[in-house]
DNA sequence: AGAGCTCCTGAACGAGCGTTTACCGGGGCG
DNA sequence: CGCCCCGGTAAACGCTCGTTCAGGAGCTCT
């Protein structure tokens, strides 16, 4: 190991392959979001990313400010979908909390497997974007989180979940964040080759949610 | 925001505060975990470390061959007794596979609580290793998965843990890949002003992971 | 036809990176 | 004392980064 090789393996063999007819602020989105996933943003170059869309250096400016703006760019979009994802799933879940957990969960998890690349990039890289822009990631964020706790109170103000206490009382954000952070991550090793589909995924995750809050089982 | 100033904020307050009699590599370590942790390994510079504690950059070369091993080092080593205190917790368990899923839990939650900035390196930082280097981390967290696949496998056996089931059939490996997931993840949000103590996360956590599994309580 | 766009190229810029190298002070040992 | 060598410094080296900029191709509109 000589002079500066260090991190960087070879730009995937997706060089040219992106862009088919999209106009070229698409094919950026896209050739970036799969090399940021792939690598991480630091060591993706602009470059890497212009020449993986068949283009140079240089257009990237035509389209975004910087690259900081173009990691910006796509996990805020990404963001804004999963927080409505989430928050659609459970308004058309009815008024059962056991419902509105598994819907949650369900959409939460279908989602992460889907679109993995896009789940795992706007998971790992916001570290990257200066402070003023992760603020508002991290609203969405705590918004999310906020719904799921929102279902637990709900559901043990009722009396059909009954999480577990630690001593004598609940915490229901703690509860919810080991939740979230189980679900969250499978985007780091699902694979749609693997042995469960994403609706299989989504069914285990929602079983293993429901019976880690107690939830009373309505028949079994 | 104009010239490759994008990412590095300024390297905590911590510039040379590192380092208080101990040798200068365990010096090296510390300030690299620090860093590493906070800032992320591609963004942090060898300057800064060796700032850290006091030396100047060349220095690190005396200590270790590249950059590239320091992480290695710093990641293998606790990785290792990661894996190492995992085992041993089981070990000391007894034979109740309830009992070796909560001592297995309770050893995991409460080392990425206390050691969580380690254990965040250890965790986010692996890909940046070159192949072979990255190859025995991945057989380790492998190993301590394996064990926690083991205890499930046997628990089933034995008739004590009903683990959800996707058609009809157990898939433990996804299940202990969410159970794993969920306590991993405590190191990247958990802080020692937390609402709950090292000890309280354990309970909380064992407790989620045997309702997950089904685990027949003994008494209740 | 020609003006005025939109969007691209390709070279350049300055800075910062990991690493190497020439040099040097000081403690242990013959 | 003279020697050596360990572990440090400071200045390079070669390279790559994000970004800028002058120029030009191809299009639409009058």
């Amino acid at each position: 190991m000589t002079k500066r090789k260090t991190v960087r393996p070879p730009p995937a063999a997706s060089t040219v392959i992106e862009r088919e007819g999209r106009p070229p602020v698409e094919a950026i989105r896209a050739a970036a979001f799969r090399q940021f996933a792939e690598r991480g943003y630091p060591v993706v170059t602009v470059r890497d990313i212009m020449k993986a869309c068949g283009l140079t250096q240089g257009a990237l400016y035509n389209h975004f400010r910087s690259k900081d703006e173009l990691l910006h760019d796509i996990i805020t979009s990404t963001q804004a979908e999963l927080e409505r994802i989430c928050q659609q799933a459970v308004a058309e879940a009815g008024d059962d909390p056991s419902a509105k957990l598994a819907a949650f969960v369900r959409a939460y998890v279908m989602r992460h497997c889907r679109l993995r690349v896009e789940a795992l990039v706007a998971n790992r890289e916001i570290s990257w974007l200066d402070a003023n822009r992760v603020s508002d990631i991290r609203r969405s964020r705590r918004a999310i989180r906020d719904v799921l706790v929102g279902i637990l109170a709900e559901g043990v103000a009722s009396g059909v979940f009954s999480p577990p206490k630690v001593e004598g009382r609940e915490d229901l954000k703690t509860v919810a964040m080991a939740l979230l952070d189980q679900c969250t991550h499978v985007s780091m090793w699902y694979g749609p080759g693997g042995r469960l589909a994403e609706e299989q995924m989504a069914t285990l995750y929602v079983e293993m949610a429901l019976r880690s809050v107690g939830a009373k089982r309505p028949t079994n």
